[in-house]
DNA sequence: CTGGGTGCAAAATCTTTGCAGATCC
DNA sequence: GGATCTGCAAAGATTTTGCACCCAG
């Protein structure tokens, strides 16, 4: 039981859905790149672009993030940073700090049975706009 | 338009998924914790879960995790501490490391904007009885 | 009493998948 | 030609919600 690797093909949706997440440089959900891609690519369908999304994530030509409110987001930018989220309106941005590769060999050492191969950061807050909407927060 | 805040009553299914999640010390699922109780609360329905889990959550005496693979799992541990999850079978397990609390202070002197409230930090990796099945990971 | 809690089932989300035809190599 | 890609619609999986009734305070 050996398992089937595809030799994927070209093809023009694929690289539509890429090209859309990168000239967005945002965290965008499948909808917001169905939605976005729709005009010039009337005939896309969502199955498509889940088809792909995974395809594309298995290629690491792009990162899923996950997030508590609704589905995953894609990003384009493969090197390790850490993330940033508004807990109202659930805005994803970059944080802009070095990543702290020596978390990964202090876990390894504590926990040998386990093989660490990365991690990731996730900041809560509130962003600047959605402060103004949260009086008390003590 | 004042949001209302409910005063809540007591609830014995409410109790009764807190403690079952308490004494579990495990991550659960919504599912795993209907199925847990299910034996000895015949008429507990999801629905109940689901409202008790986002009041529990609430009333801060439940913490929500959010992965990947399916739906959130809750965690009765309320101090700040990592995770670390296995990508291939969902396992999750607590590490045990302390705290980065700089980390907020950090990025809240390079992000003024934003307000920054926590962090969460999650380790990717294989667990041992996973690593088994995966070869050539390059 | 009044407002919260619950079961039940329907609805709403979000994602996957089977299939037939089109496309790539 | 054979594997991959696609639209479409149906099916899955997970979570939410409307409603009538029950129960706590």
């Amino acid at each position: 039981m050996t398992t089937h690797v595809p030799r994927y093909h070209r093809s023009t949706h694929r690289e539509a859905i890429l090209d859309f997440v990168r000239d967005r440089r945002a965290h965008l959900s499948a909808e917001e790149i169905y939605a976005g891609l729709r005009p010039n690519h009337p005939r896309l369908s969502m199955g498509t672009v889940y088809r792909n999304l995974h395809i594309l994530v298995e290629q690491q030509r792009l990162h899923a993030l996950h997030f508590s409110n609704g589905g995953d987001r894609y990003d384009a930018r493969l090197e390790p940073h850490y993330h940033l989220a508004c807990r109202r309106c659930g805005d994803v941005v970059d944080v802009d700090m070095p990543v702290l590769d020596q978390l990964d060999t202090f876990v390894r050492d504590h926990r040998g049975s386990f093989r660490i191969e990365s991690h990731t950061v996730l900041f809560h807050g509130l962003c600047f706009a959605c402060t103004q909407f949260e009086r008390d927060v003590d």
